[in-house]
DNA sequence: TTGTACGCGTTATCAC
DNA sequence: GTGATAACGCGTACAA
């Protein structure tokens, strides 16, 4: 079903039809009406290809992810949806990427083949070749997460190194001397990851600002990791009190650890955190964390990107989010003496 | 860059250029050469909608996905993972669809709009509209589940029915007389979401087989349904010994609530059910069940699709899966007596 | 309102 | 065997 067929059962001309369609052109009422019946009946939709030939726009955009072989977090995840989300209420579809390892062929698809109006880039390193690719292209696209080199390109971001600075004040404010900031997986870290290094950053500030000692280790991230972390932290560290994360998946582990070796959270020892609400929710007990807005840091990236295609000249937009720590159950005054 | 200016460059014609990229006609090596030469320079990509508009194909797979805005579960996410990664072995991309709620203008679009080549159908409900519709339109589809007609379509599927009886019967066979099936959520079990009726089906059946007394309830996707859901459960039916359970991201819930009402797992009640392998083991203690090879069979829908999409008069193909048990941590004998 | 050129890669057809 | 020409797919938008 072609908008040809259209016109020749409706006794009209192909450009009467695209005009009725896109209201670009003034078209009688009995005519429109008539076009319409036509198309209802023969359920007819535009080709989405000869559309975006035409125009020069797919209406799709690109979410460029982690491999996908390399488990999601669950902030990524509400990240993903949050997108995909805002970019219907839009009307664009969207264009999943996994890039990275063996996937770059997709990265390359997308990027080069003109397949989508913009990207939305996530998981960015400080230096993120990607991003230097999509700057030499001229595609339009917006980071979830930032580079060394913030203002060379729009996004939103969580201002890690604020809220980790924060999570260390608030347990220095609960008595706490001696804490230790568990990161997420070496491998991240060690390719430079953002986040992990400006938790590093903020770690360190905050630590000396308050003259406490501090120790920072990575960690995988998941239960298991999170578990055999705070075993070895313990064994290594005895006079730790608290703990400072960035790694949400690993914290259900770390409760795990710590009630192994006879601590109770948050009588005997802290932990708090950056992570999605619902996750520090459904954490046991619920972790005091700065919740981290996701779903609504999703919609403003697809927001920035909308912008940047309709306006590509525009000047760069960021968005550095930096929630308040909830205070739940995972915190307290330092136990006098320490654990055991 | 098109391929006209291409040609220009390197001396040829537009057509010769097409020919040495896709090589349905021999070209000189040494003109090859120069093409690529000239290639390479400029970073030509073909224009995926003017390939797509001529071809007839997109080199596109649609992903219909729950409405972003319900979070997925972790299994459903193993099941967008591994679709996009073999999706991206095959050198497809896939577009992502968020259908049901107010977002079937995006299920329209793909379908109508030929934006994919075929469709891969998720959490599918026994009387799925979307089913009839693909149906109805040609476009090639595979579904992640199946309808109450399953002969009418290609999927693949796990054997609810057949795993929740055989946790059934491994409770019955460690002694366990009173067992409760804890199911999805009530919204999707009341739209007729296959898997719960299914789960149903089977724990019916065996709790009659081996003559048990069996509850069912439905429960939210979440801990803190698990955990509220266990505790009523726990109130109303004293005499319990054990549950089966589909609802993978309900259990450490579960685990919480039988914790709070002083019963240790595996020694005063046992859990089994039906999970993805990694969440089993992550739980504590980790979940005796059935694992779902959820990576498995994403890779297998769209290697359905992919055979569907080549010859689509071929007859239809399913893959049903039924996971053996594997024994972890959270069965045991039935205390004699019950709990309390 | 209608005729038609255009966007761009593919491929059938013709020429050397 | 190799290269060039032109038609095609289909929706859009300008000129008439």
């Amino acid at each position: 079903m072609n908008i040809g067929e259209i016109a020749k059962r409706a006794g009209v001309s192909r450009s009467t039809v695209s005009y009725a369609l896109t209201g670009k052109r003034p078209v009688s009422v009995e005519t429109k009406r008539r076009i319409q019946a036509v198309i209802d009946e023969l359920g007819y939709r535009p080709n989405a290809a000869a559309r975006a030939l035409k125009e020069g726009r797919t209406r799709t955009i690109g979410l460029v992810i982690p491999p996908a072989s390399q488990r999601l977090t669950d902030m990524q995840l509400t990240f993903v949806a949050s997108v995909v989300d805002a970019a219907a209420r839009a009307d664009l579809d969207v264009l999943l990427s996994p890039s990275g390892g063996e996937h770059d062929r997709s990265f390359e698809r997308i990027v080069t083949g003109r397949r989508v109006d913009g990207v939305i880039l996530m998981e960015i390193r400080l230096e993120d070749e990607r991003v230097a690719r999509l700057r030499h292209s001229g595609l339009p696209f917006v980071g979830i997460g930032r580079t060394r080199r913030p203002e060379e390109m729009s996004w939103v971001d969580i201002d890690y190194e604020t809220l980790i600075a924060r999570c260390v004040h608030h347990l220095a404010d609960l008595g706490h001397r001696h804490v230790a900031l568990i990161n997420r997986n070496a491998e991240l870290v060690a390719v430079g990851y953002g986040p992990g290094h400006r938790a590093q950053s903020g770690f360190e500030h905050a630590v000396a600002e308050r003259g406490l000692s501090g120790v920072q280790v990575c960690c995988g991230d998941d239960a298991q990791s999170g578990q055999a972390c705070v075993e070895e932290l313990l064994a290594r560290h005895g006079e730790l009190t608290a703990i400072a994360t960035i790694n949400e998946a690993a914290v259900a582990g770390m409760y795990r650890g710590l009630s192994r070796a006879g601590l109770a959270v948050p009588r005997d020892f802290s932990i708090v955190g950056v992570a999605a609400r619902h996750w520090a929710e459904n954490l046991h007990p619920p972790l005091t964390a700065a919740d981290v807005p996701a779903d609504e840091m999703g919609a403003r990236a697809v927001e920035l990107l909308i912008q940047r295609i309709a306006d590509p000249p525009a000047p760069h937009r960021h968005h550095l989010a930096a929630p308040p720590i909830s205070l739940r159950g995972s915190t307290g005054p330092a136990r006098r003496g320490g654990p055991a």
